[in-house]
DNA sequence: AAAAGTAACGAAATATTGTTTCAGCCGAAT
DNA sequence: ATTCGGCTGAAACAATATTTCGTTACTTTT
């Protein structure tokens, strides 16, 4: 339903006084509608069909506006990105990554790690965002 | 103690048939040495004093083998490694990263945060390796 | 000790990923 | 209508990483 999502993508955007501009909407619908992570220059290849030539930087601007915006998070391990459903922003994110069939799941925790915590708060670390990539192999490949 | 590091090393290699070369025993001193995360290339270049021109290919198979072995961590976020004292290889690591200074720190959790572990659990995903990246401003800074 | 097999290296080229800069456009607020 | 700030387009460039291939040097086997 890419429909729905980009409904709500553009939603979002008016309540927040974001511009949908046609390089953002078109890296939203690319993201949204890829099955597995997508590189910058991959989102870039096929911004070709909403938009003539587009360059690096106009990528990069989309996805670090979706970005931003928790639309997409990248997956640091594989400088690749996936859609985020989620309609709240949030400062952590978590993925399990198959290293067999590169399928990505990511996991909606609700906050960092007690194990973690307790750690941030003992060093009076002022915390920005939180990542999490686990490596291995999904269900389905082993 | 930088010499105390590399006998540690080299006895690491010696139990476990790895072989000390000089690519490899530059790096874990240059790794051993920066202070904060430093980058392939700048290990590369560091390599420079050990190595008559060494090629990218160098440094980076260096670090591939360090890292292999738990000698040093790469942090996904800043492209960048940086040394690991304890003496096994874990497969899990965790960072607090200041964004202001630089600065690293790496907390030594024993195991994956029940969280996520009941999340690999319930999936069936077999664990390989994971890494959790904090991303804030330390004490020093704030 | 010699031969064979394997791991690591050196070098060159190339591939991939990401950023800087600057001029111009466009929409929102005065 | 003007001004202001955010966004875009384009070109160049910078940073990061890998492939390939011929050679060297260890290790194992004989």
């Amino acid at each position: 339903m890419i429909k729905k999502a980009v409904k709500s993508f553009e939603d979002y955007c008016a309540q927040n006084n974001l511009r949908v501009t046609p390089p953002r909407l078109s890296a939203f619908k690319i993201v949204h509608s890829a099955k597995k992570p997508i590189t910058a220059y991959d989102v870039l290849e096929a911004m070709g069909k909403d938009i003539k030539s587009p360059k690096p930087p106009t990528a990069y601007r989309a996805l670090d506006f979706l970005s931003d915006h928790g639309f997409v998070h990248r997956i640091e391990s594989l400088n690749a990105y996936v859609s985020c459903d989620v309609n709240h922003k949030h400062d952590g994110s978590q993925f399990m990554i198959c290293d067999s069939c590169g399928d990505v799941d990511e996991i909606h925790l609700c906050s960092l790690p007690k194990t973690l915590q307790d750690k941030v708060e003992s060093e009076k670390f002022t915390l920005h965002h939180w990542n999490v990539e686990v490596h291995g192999v999904c269900a389905n490949c082993s």
